[in-house]
DNA sequence: GTCTATAAAAGGATAGAC
DNA sequence: GTCTATCCTTTTATAGAC
């Protein structure tokens, strides 16, 4: 594995323990096992560690996060909440600590970079599109003057939402309120669907 | 102005500006004209600094918030609504810079005091518990069965989604969308109160 | 590309006089 | 309760040999 790799994946890992201002390059160096020439030959600053950690996100998000999360899952709008579940499980398995990695550094930077700023938005971007696609997918399903695009966001919306609260409080079932609102809506859609006015 | 209440304001204006680990306490010093000793006199730490913080923004939910959000509001389902609406304006007073600074401090920490995790996750239950006396106050307008507590959750959870998303984005169409789906979702519960099943 | 050593600054906090 | 001076640590980043 390359410096630059073993840099990015101790990064993200740290960066989403500790955030990115509670993250030291010391604390990189340490994880990784190599000395401050090696990082600032690849990255020249700490905040070039981020844009790296912000792309591998970018990159990685269908098979880091999206086919894990929808193995053995068919049913379009079944994958969106097979997606929450993955995100629950991880809410779980980290007792309730567990942050969405763009999220939390969405929040925790507050003058980004434009260039930060950007791969950012693409993070979600190319979250809500991924979910934007299974709401195509549903065809019929929904009503046709659905908005999918701000449906998708709404999904985003309420997962970010909900493993806020459930950090904040430590507390799974505020992300399980979260998603069955989410759901009580989806299915409120479909049954208009199914019942034209 | 005592001491005291020079800095929590201060402080308030730099955590939500800049974020909790980036203001520093020479910050808050060059920004009250106070000298070290007085602030450490009042707050021994940082975090004492923080704590008085989120006390001041729980106490002052009705005040600084909810009284000019619902002035002139009487509807309780109106009031969300209204309260929703003064975020946009927030929103767009800020460029969309805005964040909620509770939910920002709430992602920014990750590894916070107990007491400070007890404080944000405070500000959140009254926030929603606001929220959940107009549910109730609208009475039979929503179905019997709907959770009034969980419903409440998912308004603070799209305020907080649509706000992370309309920053990220500096886009306030994102906060908007958020709110449409919302009042979509409101508007399906209050017809299926007035034509049961 | 990687090593060691170190610069240069910022940060939180304290001491002791007044 | 406030003042000045300062300690000590951490942090980002650089220099120059190998």
């Amino acid at each position: 594995m390359s410096a630059r790799e073993k840099i990015v994946l101790a990064a993200m890992e740290l960066f989403w323990l500790k955030g990115y201002n509670s993250t030291s390059i010391a604390d990189l160096l340490s994880r990784t096992q190599l000395n401050s020439g090696s990082l600032y030959h690849v990255f020249p600053s700490k905040q070039d560690v981020l844009i790296g950690v912000l792309e591998a996100y970018r990159d990685g998000i269908h098979q880091q996060l999206l086919a894990p999360a929808w193995a053995g899952v068919d049913d379009p709008i079944a994958k969106i909440f097979a997606l929450l579940s993955h995100y629950r499980m991880l809410i779980v398995e980290t007792d309730c600590a567990y942050g969405c990695p763009v999220g939390s550094l969405a929040l925790e930077l507050h003058e980004p970079d434009p260039k930060v700023r950007e791969l950012l938005a693409a993070n979600f971007e190319n979250w809500t599109a991924a979910i934007e696609q299974c709401l195509s997918d549903a065809g019929k399903r929904l009503p046709p003057e659905t908005d999918r695009r701000a449906l998708a966001q709404f999904v985003l919306t309420a997962m970010e939402g909900g493993v806020m609260q459930a950090r904040t409080h430590r507390d799974v079932s505020y992300f399980d309120r979260a998603v069955t609102q989410l759901r009580a809506h989806f299915d409120l859609l479909e049954n208009a669907a199914k019942v034209p006015a």
